[in-house]
DNA sequence: CATTAAAACGAACGTTCGTGCTATTTTTCA
DNA sequence: TGAAAAATAGCACGAACGTTCGTTTTAATG
């Protein structure tokens, strides 16, 4: 019970500190100080830093979704969901949900080329993510609202990918205009494929 | 002499290394181990950790040159030279220039957060290359090859956005066709936009 | 070929890393 | 309230980190 509850709150600490200093920059010891807890006693609650990783992991993909795909659900499908995703998103980096900037941007820079369970773990991630962006475009298609000539697998990579660049921009070279770039052009781009 | 030859050897390993494993994931004793060696020898060369990481991105950037810039100089200036990068670009991802993925994307989303020289100097590079792209852009304006309305930073934004997406799909989710699809949507927004 | 400077080495420093024990404290629940 | 269980702390470990040092090897030069 109690346990459930500091390892939630370590958790939280530890998607902060991995987005400021990446998955493998993430380090018990850093941890249980900014926590006041013993090494030993926050290692306790995973066994391993590989499952601290794995369960860091999880830990962002909740906020991730709590942040993108619930307030977008609560449009209505087709068009005005698809749209409210791709705002949700930028408004995500505007507001520096996470505090270094997007969890899994940084993420799948840092393992797209470390084989292991965490790259599995953030790819399974990514995968979904992308996946739940088609169906999005693929719902706005069946609607009527959107060209059935386009691929969604494509539209769905070229979002994402304005979704990334904003971050880039945004966090990195201080572009306070990214996501305004990067909304002008999710929106042309739909608004030339609506029906 | 053979000091420069040396440190010319170690750089090149280094950001090969440093692309697999990160700038701050680059060690000083792997790197000797794998050069043969010693960690002191290999040390004497940049005094620290620090001036081996700035070392090591400006050879990234002399192989980011060579491979992006370099064959687009050789088309005529205009829609065929702007053209000609997105090519080169969407090639180094497919040919596997560094060997875990684009140096500088990687290197952007591990230091977008982190103060200190070694972020000074990616956002440095970075800054350059965006500055390229653009002045790439204008060149096709003031050639009247593209439209005129489109804002070169707003462009150069969506453009470095597909390559950075490629670059994410190819390698973290191994889709075999994110360099087309990056393609696609560079061509057709290129295509849009001319005179 | 001898001299000298440059380059590479091996050993050690203090620190931090992840991890394994054992003991102690705190929480839970009959 | 007291026994059992869960959670946390303390301490130690071997390995790896970046860095310093004095020495030895190699290369360049008169």
């Amino acid at each position: 019970m109690k346990g459930e509850r500091t390892r939630q709150s370590i958790l939280e600490r530890a998607v902060d500190l991995a987005s400021l200093e990446g998955l493998e920059g993430l380090t018990i010891g850093r941890l249980a100080d900014e926590l006041k807890m013993s090494k030993s006693g926050l290692f306790a609650h995973f066994g391993s830093k590989e499952e601290l990783q794995l369960a860091t992991i999880d830990t962002a993909a909740e906020r991730y979704i709590a942040e993108i795909f619930r307030p977008a659900l609560a449009e209505p499908r087709g068009y005005p969901r698809l749209l409210a995703v791709c705002r949700a998103w930028l408004s995500y980096v505007r507001r520096g949900v996470f505090p270094g900037g997007c969890f899994f941007a940084a993420a799948s820079f840092e393992f797209d080329s470390r084989p292991g369970v965490v790259r599995d773990r953030v790819r399974k991630m990514m995968d979904e993510w992308i996946h739940a962006l088609e169906k999005a475009v693929r719902m706005a298609q069946d609607e009527g609202h959107l060209s059935p000539d386009v691929d969604p697998a494509d539209l769905a990579f070229e979002l994402n990918a304005l979704f990334f660049g904003a971050n880039f921009a945004f966090y990195l070279r201080n572009d306070t205009e990214a996501t305004n770039r990067a909304e002008r052009a999710v929106i042309a781009r739909l608004e030339a494929l609506r029906v």
